[in-house]
DNA sequence: GGGTTGCCCGTTTTT
DNA sequence: CGGGCAACCC
């Protein structure tokens, strides 16, 4: 896949239209609704789009680039169309070609870092590296940031190099140097552990010729302050910058977009700040929410009018959003005034998360066998273990399904390892790919072996894989070594003639990789077999090595091929952009969704952050939402009680339907407040809160974290005769009344007349 | 150098 | 509960 043209094009001759002609014949402006045309048509200076969900942001984003070229305000090259990944910007090129035809491959469209990296491969020797620099994996980086703490001493045990290495990153995000990072930032211990590593880790990436993601954002902006030259030739030539999902950027994304705009001022950012959801990454809600304040002269348009969902649907998420305090503010209307509102947004309890799963099993089942295409739904929840679940709850329906995320296809070792090697005959200079395939498969090189040949590569200042000539090695070793190097180097040999699947072919064939996983017993070894087919389908889209790996380097998805009919489960995050006929949102409970963690560590912020999720979430179905709970959800190996979302309390009443009886959700949150519900500790023991005695902090304390449950002595099983006469409600039978109690055992009247024999732990007091 | 055990930790994830 | 990983042992 190509992320964007290299080349600038001859100007195309056989597109000439006269400057002067009238834009009202340009046959794409008319499928806009007025907003999306004026966001197409307001060319000229700052421009924000406020686009909510299913507004047609892309829609505007392609025809306005179109509009632009035919109206010849700017030649295609003098483009810049920014994406987030590599899926919105593959979308993009192809739409915009349908509209423009081949003109469209000459804009410069790509995400973030693709258009860093090209900028970077020109300059490269300004910022200190040579245009073959390699880009790290994530891998690659913690490894790198692991062996920098052992090496000077760090206990790794204690100072986790991936919370390090996430520090650092959260600080290239906001485009600071090793120096530029304040004081205040370096405060706690972590902190400036993290300041010093952050500059040993840089100097680590210049001896390598290497860079990580962050620095493909940050090294531009380094280049572009210290070469005026290098960014005056950028700056003339963008003329028209647009942005897709500005919400999503972070402070280097925006530093450097605000370099490239300085001298035309025609920056146009589409995207919503009721989306975003990767504060955690760095992304920075300031950008799009001081979007006027940056640019002064800004026009601000808003696109509110959603041709995806119900009005049910579009009420409930309205609803639900208005409960942020920090938002721009918009509102989402049903594109079609007397359409139907379609049905309500389902709300649904259940006993526990199996049941939770086994219901919506059955329900899309039975959807199915209506005839409906599985494709059409989707399923998501808010952390990956949930999918487990829905995983077994699936498959014993029958149901074909696909888990979205969770493993990449370049994430996985067979992958990584092939493409090391093929890095190694790329780049001799590789010492990454050369530690992650020089004992893969065992050749018997061992720690000794590898700090000799580091040793003398740091005494020559020459890589790895040269070191090993020079290397005091003996025996088997030597002569392994040797042979290792010879291959690589009979490889390269070979790559230069040879089609790339080939080259690649011939290094896993000879090197006794594939040979390894062969003779490998374990259920994985095939599939990894067949990954590395896979892998070589994937390579015969490419002329050659370099090409490929600047590919894989900044690709990390292929899960576009679902086209069997196949139901989705992902999570919430990687929902974003797409919709679906039905949606089950499942998993709606305190501490899940809003997670803990989101409130424990972000606050209101956090809070604010989850019901954007949850925002997103609602906003993907097109006609049916429904909203799961669970009371008793296992978690770590241990049961634990839970209570419907505050989300849920949120929703506007006339959008949503329940089916358990009860009316209202409201009842429940001062039940969370006070400490009186049910707490579920283990299989056997319930434990009961009386009002009042337990204050949220204090259960925290005792217990630690919500996870570890605290230990059944602390709470003592409340006196059984209280429970006579107590009204309760029950998930399944609704409102009832105790008539009988023994132990956990009560016997409950419900209000239908039926009277059943009922666990304490699955009622609540009404 | 390789296999086993025991301990820790547990949200979201693109490039 | 279960995955990952480092320490430990052969």
């Amino acid at each position: 896949m190509d992320v964007f043209e290299l080349e600038e094009p001859i100007p195309s001759e056989t597109n000439r239209q006269s400057p002067d002609q009238n834009v009202e014949t340009f046959s794409f402006l008319t499928p806009l609704n007025p907003e999306q045309r004026m966001a197409v048509e307001h060319t000229e200076g700052p421009l924000l789009v406020l686009s909510g969900a299913g507004t047609g942001k892309t829609r505007v984003l392609t025809t306005r680039t179109a509009y632009i070229i035919e109206k010849h305000l700017a030649k295609p090259y003098q483009i810049l169309a920014v994406t987030f990944t590599n899926k919105a910007a593959n979308e993009m090129k192809l739409r915009l070609e349908q509209m423009i035809g081949s003109a469209a491959f000459s804009v410069w469209l790509g995400t973030f870092h693709a258009i860093g990296v090209k900028i970077l491969r020109k300059y490269a020797e300004k910022v200190g590296l040579t245009s073959d620099f390699a880009i790290l994996n994530t891998d690659d980086q913690v490894r790198l940031m692991k062996n920098i703490l052992t090496e000077q001493g760090i206990d790794i045990k204690k100072y986790n190099p991936e919370t390090i290495l996430e520090i650092v990153e959260r600080w290239k995000d906001k485009a600071f140097l090793p120096q530029e990072v304040s004081a205040r930032e370096r405060t706690t211990q972590l902190g400036s552990l993290a300041y010093d590593f952050y500059a040993r880790y840089q100097s680590r990436l210049h001896l390598l010729n290497a860079v990580d993601f962050g620095d493909l954002l940050l090294l531009p902006i380094v280049l572009f302050r210290s070469n005026p030259d290098v960014l005056e030739e950028y700056q003339s030539k963008f003329r028209y910058i647009l942005v897709d999902e500005y919400q999503d950027t972070n402070v280097a994304q925006y530093l450097l977009l605000r370099l490239l705009a300085q001298k035309w001022h025609n920056i146009c950012c589409v995207g919503d700040d009721d989306q975003s959801i990767y504060s955690w990454r760095g992304a920075e809600v300031d950008n799009i929410l001081s979007f006027q304040k940056f640019y002064p002269d800004a026009a601000v348009i808003r696109l509110e009018k959603n041709y995806r969902s119900t009005a049910h649907i579009l009420g409930a998420a309205s609803g639900l959003i208005s409960h942020n305090e920090a938002r721009l503010g918009k509102t989402l209307k049903p594109a079609h005034e007397k359409a139907e509102k379609g049905y309500k947004v389902l709300v649904k309890g259940f006993w526990n998360g199996m049941q939770e799963a086994e219901w919506i099993a059955t329900q899309i089942e039975s959807s199915r066998k209506r005839g409906n295409s599985l494709s059409e739904t989707a399923v998501l929840v808010r952390a990956t273990v949930q999918t487990r679940l829905f995983e077994d709850a699936f498959r014993k329906e029958g149901i074909p399904y696909k888990i979205i995320g969770g493993f990449k296809f370049y994430e996985r070792e067979e992958i990584k390892d092939a493409v090391a090697y093929l890095r190694l005959i790329l780049n001799s200079n590789d010492d990454l790919a050369f530690l992650r395939v020089v004992n893969k498969p065992k050749r018997g090189v061992g720690t000794k072996a590898l700090e000799a040949i580091s040793a003398t590569a740091r005494e020559k200042k020459i890589s790895l894989f040269d070191a090993v000539a020079w290397a005091p090695l003996k025996g088997t070793v030597r002569q392994t070594l040797d042979d290792f190097i010879s291959l690589i180097k009979s490889a390269r040999q070979k790559a230069e003639t040879a089609l790339l699947p080939e080259t690649a072919r011939f290094v896993l064939e000879e090197s006794g990789y594939l040979r390894m996983w062969e003779s490998e017993k374990s259920p994985e070894a095939d599939g990894r077999i067949e990954n590395i087919e896979e892998l070589y389908n994937v390579l015969h889209e490419y002329e050659n090595i370099r090409d490929f790996i600047e590919y894989a380097s900044l690709v990390t998805d292929t899960d576009d091929v679902a086209d069997e009919d196949q139901l989705v489960v992902m999570t919430l995050h990687a929902s974003k952009g797409l919709e679906f006929q039905n949606v089950y949102l499942a998993g709606w409970e305190e501490e899940l969704f809003p997670h803990k963690k989101a409130i424990d560590e972000q606050g209101a912020e956090g809070l604010e952050e989850e019901r954007r999720l949850a925002y997103v979430g609602l906003t993907r179905a097109k006609d049916r939402a429904i909203i799961t709970y669970a009371n008793n959800r296992k978690i770590y190996g241990h049961w634990v009680n839970a209570l419907p979302s505050r989300f849920i309390d949120e929703l506007p009443r006339d959008h949503i339907e329940t089916d358990s009886g009860r009316k209202s959700f409201a009842s429940l949150q001062p039940a969370w407040q006070n400490k009186q519900f049910y707490f579920k500790n283990n299989d056997d023991e319930t434990s009961i809160f009386d009002k009042g005695q337990w204050k949220r902090e204090n259960f925290h304390k005792e217990s630690d974290d919500f996870y570890n449950p605290p230990s059944v002595k602390v709470y003592q099983t409340k006196e059984t005769g209280s429970r006579l006469g107590k009204r309760v409600h029950h998930e399944i039978f609704g409102f009832g009344t105790v008539i009988h109690a023994e132990g956990e055992r009560l016997d409950v009247r419900f209000d239908s007349g039926e009277i059943k024999k009922i666990m304490a732990r699955f009622l609540e007091e009404a």
